[in-house]
DNA sequence: TATATCATGTAATCGGTTACATGATTAA
DNA sequence: TTAATCATGTAACCGATTACATGATATA
Protein backbone atom coordinates (compact mmCIF):
# COMPACT_ATOMS: atom_id res chain seq x y z
CA UNK A 1 0.00 0.00 0.00
CA UNK A 2 1.65 3.46 -1.06
CA UNK A 3 -1.29 5.58 -0.15
CA UNK A 4 -1.73 5.76 3.68
CA UNK A 5 -5.22 5.81 5.38
CA UNK A 6 -4.36 8.18 7.97
CA UNK A 7 -1.74 10.72 8.97
CA UNK A 8 -0.68 12.27 12.14
CA UNK A 9 -2.94 14.96 11.64
CA UNK A 10 -6.04 12.13 11.68
CA UNK A 11 -5.29 10.81 14.98
CA UNK A 12 -5.30 14.60 16.05
CA UNK A 13 -8.78 14.82 15.18
CA UNK A 14 -9.60 11.93 15.84
CA UNK A 15 -7.77 12.47 20.01
CA UNK A 16 -9.82 15.56 19.89
CA UNK A 17 -13.10 13.57 19.33
CA UNK A 18 -13.24 11.64 22.34
CA UNK A 19 -12.65 14.89 24.74
CA UNK A 20 -15.18 17.12 23.18
CA UNK A 21 -17.69 14.61 22.87
CA UNK A 22 -19.72 15.10 19.22
CA UNK A 23 -18.91 18.10 17.51
CA UNK A 24 -18.74 19.85 14.15
CA UNK A 25 -15.75 20.56 12.04
CA UNK A 26 -15.65 24.22 12.53
CA UNK A 27 -15.62 23.51 16.29
CA UNK A 28 -13.22 20.96 16.12
CA UNK A 29 -10.76 23.52 14.72
CA UNK A 30 -10.92 25.39 17.35
CA UNK A 31 -10.28 22.81 19.73
CA UNK A 32 -7.45 21.77 17.48
CA UNK A 33 -5.83 25.51 17.29
CA UNK A 34 -5.78 25.52 21.79
CA UNK A 35 -5.01 21.80 22.50
CA UNK A 36 -2.92 20.87 19.72
CA UNK A 37 -1.10 24.14 18.77
CA UNK A 38 2.38 23.41 20.61
CA UNK A 39 3.00 20.64 18.46
CA UNK A 40 0.87 20.66 14.96
CA UNK A 41 -1.54 23.03 13.30
CA UNK A 42 -4.41 22.45 10.56
CA UNK A 43 -6.21 24.37 8.50
CA UNK A 44 -10.09 24.24 8.68
CA UNK A 45 -10.27 22.84 5.56
CA UNK A 46 -8.45 20.16 6.31
CA UNK A 47 -10.37 19.11 9.75
CA UNK A 48 -13.26 18.64 7.37
CA UNK A 49 -11.39 16.65 4.92
CA UNK A 50 -9.93 14.42 8.17
CA UNK A 51 -13.12 14.19 8.98
CA UNK A 52 -14.41 12.80 5.80
CA UNK A 53 -11.66 10.36 5.60
CA UNK A 54 -12.46 8.97 8.69
CA UNK A 55 -15.98 9.05 8.34
CA UNK A 56 -15.23 6.69 5.11
CA UNK A 57 -12.94 4.37 7.75
CA UNK A 58 -16.05 4.03 9.88
CA UNK A 59 -13.45 5.53 12.83
CA UNK A 60 -16.08 8.59 13.18
CA UNK A 61 -20.14 8.97 12.67
CA UNK A 62 -21.55 11.69 11.58
CA UNK A 63 -25.18 13.02 12.68
CA UNK A 64 -26.68 16.03 10.52
CA UNK A 65 -28.02 18.50 12.57
CA UNK A 66 -30.82 21.69 10.82
CA UNK A 67 -30.13 24.65 12.20
CA UNK A 68 -32.72 27.81 11.21
CA UNK A 69 -30.93 30.33 8.44
CA UNK A 70 -27.71 28.59 8.30
CA UNK A 71 -26.15 25.41 7.22
CA UNK A 72 -26.75 22.49 8.51
CA UNK A 73 -24.11 21.39 11.27
CA UNK A 74 -22.27 17.80 10.55
CA UNK A 75 -21.56 16.50 13.97
CA UNK A 76 -19.33 13.86 13.83
CA UNK A 77 -18.67 11.57 17.05
CA UNK A 78 -16.04 8.51 17.70
CA UNK A 79 -16.61 4.92 17.08
CA UNK A 80 -15.56 2.15 18.86
CA UNK A 81 -13.45 1.80 15.89
CA UNK A 82 -11.91 4.92 16.01
CA UNK A 83 -10.99 4.37 19.40
CA UNK A 84 -9.31 1.37 18.51
CA UNK A 85 -7.41 3.05 15.78
CA UNK A 86 -5.82 5.38 18.09
CA UNK A 87 -4.96 2.36 20.48
CA UNK A 88 -3.23 0.85 17.57
CA UNK A 89 -1.40 4.21 15.95
CA UNK A 90 -0.11 4.37 19.56
CA UNK A 91 1.49 1.06 19.28
CA UNK A 92 3.44 2.15 15.86
CA UNK A 93 6.73 3.85 15.65
CA UNK A 94 6.58 7.32 14.47
CA UNK A 95 7.24 7.93 10.84
CA UNK A 96 9.02 11.22 11.31
CA UNK A 97 11.33 12.73 14.16
CA UNK A 98 10.34 16.30 15.15
CA UNK A 99 10.16 18.88 12.60
CA UNK A 100 10.82 22.82 13.03
CA UNK A 101 10.48 25.17 10.43
CA UNK A 102 11.45 28.90 11.88
CA UNK A 103 11.88 31.68 8.90
CA UNK A 104 13.00 34.08 12.53
CA UNK A 105 15.98 31.59 13.16
CA UNK A 106 16.62 31.25 9.98
CA UNK A 107 17.08 34.74 9.54
CA UNK A 108 18.95 35.43 12.52
CA UNK A 109 21.70 33.07 11.20
CA UNK A 110 21.90 34.94 8.31
CA UNK A 111 21.42 37.88 10.25
CA UNK A 112 25.14 39.32 8.72
CA UNK A 113 23.31 40.44 5.65
CA UNK A 114 20.73 42.36 7.15
CA UNK A 115 20.72 46.14 7.06
CA UNK A 116 20.86 48.03 10.46
CA UNK A 117 17.94 47.36 12.54
CA UNK A 118 16.35 44.73 10.39
CA UNK A 119 17.08 42.17 12.24
CA UNK A 120 16.41 43.79 15.45
CA UNK A 121 13.31 44.13 14.26
CA UNK A 122 12.19 41.10 13.48
CA UNK A 123 13.38 39.65 16.89
CA UNK A 124 11.42 42.27 18.68
CA UNK A 125 8.24 41.23 16.72
CA UNK A 126 9.24 37.31 16.99
CA UNK A 127 9.17 38.21 21.34
CA UNK A 128 5.88 39.58 20.79
CA UNK A 129 4.55 36.70 19.00
CA UNK A 130 6.00 34.36 22.03
CA UNK A 131 5.62 36.44 24.40
CA UNK A 132 1.56 35.86 23.59
CA UNK A 133 1.86 31.92 22.96
CA UNK A 134 3.29 31.85 26.34
CA UNK A 135 0.22 33.69 27.78
CA UNK A 136 -2.52 31.41 25.62
CA UNK A 137 -0.58 28.22 27.06
CA UNK A 138 -1.06 29.75 30.71
CA UNK A 139 -4.46 30.38 30.05
CA UNK A 140 -5.12 27.06 28.28
CA UNK A 141 -3.85 25.67 31.69
CA UNK A 142 -7.23 27.31 33.42
CA UNK A 143 -9.61 24.99 31.63
CA UNK A 144 -8.04 21.26 30.60
CA UNK A 145 -10.71 18.85 29.79
CA UNK A 146 -11.09 16.13 31.99
CA UNK A 147 -9.80 12.39 30.35
CA UNK A 148 -12.84 10.80 29.83
CA UNK A 149 -11.13 7.20 30.30
CA UNK A 150 -9.37 7.95 33.37
CA UNK A 151 -10.43 10.00 36.45
CA UNK A 152 -13.49 12.47 35.18
CA UNK A 153 -12.99 14.69 38.33
CA UNK A 154 -9.19 16.03 37.35
CA UNK A 155 -7.93 17.87 34.18
CA UNK A 156 -6.17 14.82 31.95
CA UNK A 157 -2.60 14.37 33.21
CA UNK A 158 -1.54 14.08 29.57
CA UNK A 159 -2.79 17.68 28.67
CA UNK A 160 -1.35 18.94 32.15
CA UNK A 161 2.12 17.71 31.38
CA UNK A 162 1.73 19.05 27.52
CA UNK A 163 0.80 22.23 29.33
CA UNK A 164 3.98 22.55 30.88
CA UNK A 165 6.15 21.60 27.68
CA UNK A 166 4.39 24.61 26.24
CA UNK A 167 5.51 26.49 29.24
CA UNK A 168 9.16 25.28 29.13
CA UNK A 169 9.74 25.54 25.25
CA UNK A 170 8.27 28.96 25.27
CA UNK A 171 10.51 30.26 28.41
CA UNK A 172 13.45 28.77 26.58
CA UNK A 173 13.02 30.19 23.47
CA UNK A 174 12.36 33.37 24.85
CA UNK A 175 15.25 33.58 26.87
CA UNK A 176 16.80 32.95 24.00
CA UNK A 177 15.22 35.66 21.80
CA UNK A 178 16.08 38.23 24.28
CA UNK A 179 20.13 36.95 24.34
CA UNK A 180 19.90 37.49 20.45
CA UNK A 181 18.20 40.54 20.52
CA UNK A 182 20.80 42.46 22.52
CA UNK A 183 23.38 41.31 20.40
CA UNK A 184 21.92 42.69 16.82
CA UNK A 185 21.22 45.59 18.88
CA UNK A 186 24.49 45.98 20.28
CA UNK A 187 25.64 44.97 16.53
CA UNK A 188 23.19 48.26 15.22
CA UNK A 189 24.76 50.63 18.25
CA UNK A 190 28.84 49.60 16.63
CA UNK A 191 27.82 49.75 13.10
CA UNK A 192 26.22 53.40 13.84
CA UNK A 193 29.01 54.68 15.42
CA UNK A 194 32.22 55.45 13.90
CA UNK A 195 34.61 52.38 14.25
CA UNK A 196 37.48 52.88 16.52
CA UNK A 197 39.16 50.43 14.80
CA UNK A 198 39.99 49.19 11.48
CA UNK B 1 2.19 38.08 -8.23
CA UNK B 2 0.57 34.93 -6.82
CA UNK B 3 3.61 32.45 -7.09
CA UNK B 4 6.57 33.56 -4.78
CA UNK B 5 9.90 33.93 -6.44
CA UNK B 6 12.13 32.22 -3.20
CA UNK B 7 10.65 30.47 -0.02
CA UNK B 8 12.78 30.25 3.22
CA UNK B 9 14.26 27.94 1.89
CA UNK B 10 16.08 29.37 -1.44
CA UNK B 11 17.11 31.76 1.44
CA UNK B 12 18.79 28.91 3.34
CA UNK B 13 20.88 27.43 0.64
CA UNK B 14 21.10 30.66 -0.73
CA UNK B 15 23.08 31.95 2.79
CA UNK B 16 24.81 28.74 3.18
CA UNK B 17 26.95 29.43 -0.29
CA UNK B 18 28.01 32.39 1.21
CA UNK B 19 29.74 30.47 4.21
CA UNK B 20 30.95 27.90 1.80
CA UNK B 21 32.01 29.60 -1.20
CA UNK B 22 31.08 27.60 -4.23
CA UNK B 23 29.68 24.20 -4.03
CA UNK B 24 27.72 21.51 -5.65
CA UNK B 25 24.08 20.70 -4.70
CA UNK B 26 25.09 17.01 -3.45
CA UNK B 27 27.89 19.01 -0.86
CA UNK B 28 25.20 21.56 0.08
CA UNK B 29 22.57 19.02 1.42
CA UNK B 30 25.38 18.04 3.89
CA UNK B 31 25.63 21.22 5.24
CA UNK B 32 22.20 22.41 5.21
CA UNK B 33 21.93 19.09 7.43
CA UNK B 34 24.37 20.26 9.77
CA UNK B 35 23.98 23.96 9.95
CA UNK B 36 20.39 24.61 9.23
CA UNK B 37 18.93 21.39 11.43
CA UNK B 38 17.52 23.29 14.23
CA UNK B 39 15.25 25.30 12.28
CA UNK B 40 14.67 23.94 8.24
CA UNK B 41 14.98 20.97 7.08
CA UNK B 42 15.30 19.75 2.77
CA UNK B 43 15.61 16.90 0.58
CA UNK B 44 18.33 16.72 -1.95
CA UNK B 45 15.74 17.11 -4.68
CA UNK B 46 14.49 20.37 -3.41
CA UNK B 47 18.73 21.73 -2.88
CA UNK B 48 18.57 21.03 -6.94
CA UNK B 49 15.54 22.79 -7.36
CA UNK B 50 16.45 25.64 -5.43
CA UNK B 51 19.93 25.72 -7.00
CA UNK B 52 18.17 25.81 -10.52
CA UNK B 53 15.47 28.51 -9.29
CA UNK B 54 18.24 30.50 -7.99
CA UNK B 55 20.30 30.13 -11.59
CA UNK B 56 17.20 31.28 -13.26
CA UNK B 57 16.94 34.90 -10.85
CA UNK B 58 20.52 35.45 -11.64
CA UNK B 59 21.46 34.73 -7.64
CA UNK B 60 23.93 31.84 -8.28
CA UNK B 61 26.06 31.40 -11.45
CA UNK B 62 26.69 27.45 -12.42
CA UNK B 63 30.05 25.91 -13.82
CA UNK B 64 30.13 22.52 -14.83
CA UNK B 65 33.37 20.88 -13.59
CA UNK B 66 34.18 17.68 -15.48
CA UNK B 67 35.20 14.49 -13.30
CA UNK B 68 36.70 11.10 -14.43
CA UNK B 69 34.35 8.09 -14.19
CA UNK B 70 31.49 10.38 -12.52
CA UNK B 71 28.83 12.73 -13.56
CA UNK B 72 29.64 16.38 -13.84
CA UNK B 73 29.81 18.30 -10.96
CA UNK B 74 27.68 21.58 -10.72
CA UNK B 75 29.32 24.01 -8.79
CA UNK B 76 27.32 26.72 -7.80
CA UNK B 77 28.43 29.90 -6.61
CA UNK B 78 26.52 33.24 -5.36
CA UNK B 79 26.37 36.06 -7.30
CA UNK B 80 26.41 40.39 -5.96
CA UNK B 81 22.55 40.33 -7.23
CA UNK B 82 22.37 36.95 -4.50
CA UNK B 83 23.73 38.69 -1.87
CA UNK B 84 21.68 41.63 -2.37
CA UNK B 85 18.30 39.19 -2.09
CA UNK B 86 19.58 38.11 1.30
CA UNK B 87 19.77 41.60 2.47
CA UNK B 88 16.24 42.40 0.65
CA UNK B 89 14.44 39.45 2.39
CA UNK B 90 16.15 40.31 5.71
CA UNK B 91 14.45 43.16 5.33
CA UNK B 92 10.69 42.11 4.79
CA UNK B 93 8.04 40.63 7.80
CA UNK B 94 7.88 36.79 7.93
CA UNK B 95 5.70 35.17 6.30
CA UNK B 96 4.91 32.69 8.66
CA UNK B 97 5.42 31.98 12.31
CA UNK B 98 7.10 28.94 14.27
CA UNK B 99 5.79 25.81 12.90
CA UNK B 100 6.18 22.44 14.58
CA UNK B 101 5.41 19.09 13.54
CA UNK B 102 6.52 16.59 16.64
CA UNK B 103 4.29 13.41 16.24
CA UNK B 104 5.67 11.91 19.84
CA UNK B 105 3.86 15.32 21.13
CA UNK B 106 0.99 14.19 19.84
CA UNK B 107 0.85 10.94 20.92
CA UNK B 108 2.00 11.76 24.10
CA UNK B 109 -0.90 13.66 24.23
CA UNK B 110 -3.60 11.34 23.21
CA UNK B 111 -1.38 8.40 25.45
CA UNK B 112 -4.27 7.64 27.78
CA UNK B 113 -4.99 4.96 24.79
CA UNK B 114 -2.02 3.62 24.82
CA UNK B 115 -1.64 0.12 25.52
CA UNK B 116 0.87 -0.34 28.53
CA UNK B 117 4.41 -0.28 27.38
CA UNK B 118 3.55 1.80 24.32
CA UNK B 119 3.86 5.37 25.09
CA UNK B 120 7.15 4.27 27.72
CA UNK B 121 8.55 3.10 24.98
CA UNK B 122 7.88 5.90 22.22
CA UNK B 123 9.40 8.45 25.07
CA UNK B 124 12.72 6.14 25.15
CA UNK B 125 12.85 6.24 21.78
CA UNK B 126 12.60 9.77 21.44
CA UNK B 127 15.22 10.25 24.48
CA UNK B 128 17.55 8.34 22.50
CA UNK B 129 17.32 10.71 19.34
CA UNK B 130 17.58 13.50 21.24
CA UNK B 131 20.47 12.94 22.90
CA UNK B 132 22.05 11.91 19.22
CA UNK B 133 20.68 15.44 18.56
CA UNK B 134 22.07 17.48 21.36
CA UNK B 135 25.52 15.64 20.58
CA UNK B 136 25.55 16.66 17.26
CA UNK B 137 25.30 20.38 18.10
CA UNK B 138 27.69 20.16 20.39
CA UNK B 139 30.32 18.65 17.65
CA UNK B 140 29.17 21.26 15.24
CA UNK B 141 29.90 24.17 18.04
CA UNK B 142 33.50 22.63 16.96
CA UNK B 143 33.69 23.11 13.68
CA UNK B 144 31.37 26.92 13.44
CA UNK B 145 32.76 28.73 9.90
CA UNK B 146 33.88 32.13 9.64
CA UNK B 147 31.80 34.98 8.59
CA UNK B 148 33.31 35.88 5.24
CA UNK B 149 31.85 39.54 5.63
CA UNK B 150 33.12 39.76 9.21
CA UNK B 151 35.77 38.70 11.18
CA UNK B 152 37.51 36.09 9.32
CA UNK B 153 39.45 34.89 12.37
CA UNK B 154 36.40 33.48 14.54
CA UNK B 155 33.64 31.59 14.28
CA UNK B 156 30.40 33.29 12.94
CA UNK B 157 28.82 34.84 15.95
CA UNK B 158 25.33 34.29 14.49
CA UNK B 159 26.19 30.69 14.18
CA UNK B 160 27.41 30.68 17.93
CA UNK B 161 24.79 32.04 18.98
CA UNK B 162 22.50 29.19 17.09
CA UNK B 163 24.38 26.91 18.32
CA UNK B 164 23.35 27.73 21.59
CA UNK B 165 19.99 27.84 20.83
CA UNK B 166 19.85 24.42 19.57
CA UNK B 167 21.49 23.37 22.70
CA UNK B 168 18.85 25.53 25.14
CA UNK B 169 15.96 23.89 22.83
CA UNK B 170 17.29 20.07 22.86
CA UNK B 171 18.28 20.22 26.82
CA UNK B 172 14.70 21.99 27.65
CA UNK B 173 13.28 19.20 25.73
CA UNK B 174 14.95 16.47 27.18
CA UNK B 175 13.96 17.71 30.58
CA UNK B 176 10.66 17.29 29.31
CA UNK B 177 10.89 14.32 28.02
CA UNK B 178 12.55 12.18 30.96
CA UNK B 179 9.41 13.74 33.41
CA UNK B 180 6.74 12.57 30.60
CA UNK B 181 8.67 8.90 30.53
CA UNK B 182 8.29 9.03 34.13
CA UNK B 183 4.78 9.51 34.81
CA UNK B 184 4.20 7.20 31.42
CA UNK B 185 6.48 4.30 33.29
CA UNK B 186 4.48 4.77 36.62
CA UNK B 187 0.79 4.70 35.00
CA UNK B 188 2.29 1.23 33.34
CA UNK B 189 3.33 -0.03 37.11
CA UNK B 190 -0.13 1.27 38.39
CA UNK B 191 -2.04 -0.58 35.86
CA UNK B 192 0.04 -4.01 36.08
CA UNK B 193 -0.91 -4.20 39.56
CA UNK B 194 -3.60 -4.98 41.13
CA UNK B 195 -5.69 -1.91 41.39
CA UNK B 196 -5.96 -1.02 45.41
CA UNK B 197 -8.93 0.96 45.61
CA UNK B 198 -12.40 1.43 42.83
C1' DT C 1 -23.19 50.47 6.37
C1' DA C 2 -19.43 47.65 6.82
C1' DT C 3 -17.05 44.19 9.01
C1' DA C 4 -16.73 39.94 11.65
C1' DT C 5 -18.46 35.55 12.85
C1' DC C 6 -20.98 31.21 12.12
C1' DA C 7 -20.74 27.13 9.15
C1' DT C 8 -20.02 24.61 5.37
C1' DG C 9 -17.32 23.16 1.77
C1' DT C 10 -14.75 22.94 -3.36
C1' DA C 11 -10.92 23.82 -6.52
C1' DA C 12 -6.54 24.92 -7.48
C1' DT C 13 -2.14 25.19 -6.41
C1' DC C 14 2.01 24.95 -3.86
C1' DG C 15 5.83 23.19 -1.18
C1' DG C 16 7.90 19.01 0.00
C1' DT C 17 8.66 13.94 -0.24
C1' DT C 18 9.36 9.50 -2.37
C1' DA C 19 10.64 6.62 -5.88
C1' DC C 20 13.30 5.82 -9.66
C1' DA C 21 17.45 5.98 -12.90
C1' DT C 22 22.47 5.79 -13.65
C1' DG C 23 27.08 4.15 -12.75
C1' DA C 24 31.65 4.31 -10.73
C1' DT C 25 34.32 3.93 -6.20
C1' DT C 26 35.20 2.51 -1.67
C1' DA C 27 34.51 0.05 2.60
C1' DA C 28 32.70 -4.07 5.21
C1' DT D 1 30.13 -9.89 -2.63
C1' DT D 2 27.30 -6.77 -0.74
C1' DA D 3 26.38 -2.45 0.72
C1' DA D 4 27.33 2.35 1.13
C1' DT D 5 28.88 6.60 -0.84
C1' DC D 6 29.63 9.97 -4.57
C1' DA D 7 26.85 12.76 -7.77
C1' DT D 8 23.42 13.98 -10.57
C1' DG D 9 18.82 14.54 -11.56
C1' DT D 10 13.43 13.47 -13.22
C1' DA D 11 8.63 12.18 -12.41
C1' DA D 12 4.99 11.39 -9.67
C1' DC D 13 2.67 12.09 -5.87
C1' DC D 14 1.16 13.72 -1.45
C1' DG D 15 0.03 16.74 2.44
C1' DA D 16 -1.09 21.35 3.31
C1' DT D 17 -2.40 26.01 2.09
C1' DT D 18 -4.97 29.56 -0.31
C1' DA D 19 -8.64 31.33 -2.67
C1' DC D 20 -13.20 31.18 -3.63
C1' DA D 21 -18.34 30.49 -2.86
C1' DT D 22 -22.55 30.95 -0.03
C1' DG D 23 -25.58 33.42 3.08
C1' DA D 24 -27.45 34.56 7.54
C1' DT D 25 -26.58 36.94 12.11
C1' DA D 26 -24.37 39.91 15.20
C1' DT D 27 -21.47 43.82 16.14
C1' DA D 28 -19.18 48.26 15.30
Amino acid sequence: MSKQEAYPITYGVLGLLVYTGAQSGYDLKQVFDIALAPMWNATQSQIYAELRRMDELGWVEMERQEQENRPDKKVYRITPAGVAALEEWQGQHPARGLQMRDEVLLRFIFGSFARPGDLARTLREAIADHEQRVMRYRQNLECLPANPLEDASRPDPYFVLMGSFAEMFEETYLRWLKMALEFAEERDRAKSSPPASQ
